[in-house]
DNA sequence: AACTAAACGGAGGGAGTTCCTTCGCTTGTT
DNA sequence: AACAAGCGAAGGAACTCCCTCCGTTTAGTT
């Protein structure tokens, strides 16, 4: 993903890409304040190669944060590619995908404390950010244009949706975990989908912006 | 609600509640495991205190559990009683209302680890359990017959529906979180009822039954 | 108002976690 | 085959959490 990565060994790029994957999933489960060292144990490597490749935990967390952004782009392209002239079929699609890949996409929006990072990122993660939601937000608007997603949803509606359906049932096994999070997921799709909805029953509400969102966060010390 | 709590003093009987309500909330953000301190610290009590109205930590766990389940029977009296004629809208008012005194009924119906409290409590807590569950597929059988609550749908898609949104996310405050939970609760009211969805896009699955749920929970070990 | 039994909170020892570094061994690369 | 890069395990320091002990406070009674 970075550039930093060609040079490292072939061991070291693939146990890097493992820690990530892990990471994103023990972040999903126990926030991220997870031990590391859980982490690594998952990720089937020693504490040392966790801590040589991200030598702090913002590091790491950043790493995920960028890397989840990666990753939902792709599976944007990806779905609109295999729906070009169905905006609804691909927003459902992409939602599928993002649950089953346990993608926090919104955890860089979220997680304050992350802040000063995107800060010393100069802004990338932000930025990066921002145009990930422009694009959803084209996709989305298209999808109500042709009138099968419900009027009034904003991506924040849905990306807020997917995160907590990602997020698995402390105490419960994942298969369990796994099984209901599908079943939920369609549920929400069918509040999402217009076909009649839309005139019976409006949303009736101030929907909540990103500006807003962002300004929840950062005053939240 | 015990009978054994009339016999406490006025201070000890308030502190005991105030530790049950704090630890509900501690437990459904953090999972039952969160530290007991944080629970006194929160509820403002000192650890003694704690201690010395519950032993340990499966008979907190075990009252919460028990509270919750009444206080879920409560508010269904209440929502049934305010719309007598009218199943869907005590459905939606009750789940209102549950997502707002961040009730997690469902939680000794999830937990595990439960089980053995369970049983030592001679079957108490599953009995009120499958009781409460009984009632609540009156309701929900009701509002599907009147029509208005979507085919297919049973208890445990909403209990569930209510545990998802009432967790709040990790790392935020708590007046973000109870903004976002309202949305989602919105969306999540707006998948259930039936209006024209019915007819359009009917439920394609088999549903999850409470055995199968049971029967999961148990098997891991 | 005074008394007493009940309840309270905080301090602190001990057990268990988590962090993060050091170091000798292994492995990919040339 | 040689060597640089990478690896995992062990372990000390710091921290967290559990749970009891004990001196102080308070509710209820006479």
């Amino acid at each position: 993903m970075t550039e930093s990565t060609t040079r490292l060994r072939a061991d070291a790029r693939r146990n890097r890409e493992l820690i990530i994957i892990t990471a994103r999933e023990v972040f999903l489960e126990q926030g991220i304040l997870a031990p590391l060292e859980e982490i690594a144990r998952r990720a089937g490597v020693g504490i040392a190669t966790l801590y040589r490749r991200f030598p702090d935990r913002p590091t790491l967390i950043r790493q995920v944060a960028l890397d989840n952004l990666a990753l939902v782009g792709e599976e944007l392209d990806r779905a609109i590619a295999e729906h070009p002239d169905d905006a609804w079929s691909a927003l459902a699609h992409l939602l599928r995908r993002l649950v089953r890949l346990r993608i926090t996409a919104v955890m860089p929006m979220l997680v304050p404390g992350l802040e000063d990072d995107i800060r010393a990122d100069g802004g990338t993660l932000k930025a990066r950010r921002n145009q990930l939601y422009d694009r959803l937000e084209r996709l989305t608007r298209a999808a109500q244009q042709e009138g099968r997603l419900r009027q009034g949803l904003t991506p924040i509606d849905i990306w807020l949706g997917v995160v907590k359906l990602s997020r698995p049932l402390p105490g419960i096994g994942a298969d369990l975990n796994e099984l209901i999070t599908d079943q939920q997921l369609e549920l929400f799709l069918g509040s999402l989908h217009a076909v009649a909805l839309d005139a019976a029953e409006p949303l009736r509400r101030r929907p909540l912006t990103l500006d807003e969102l962002d300004r929840h966060l950062k005053r939240r010390e």
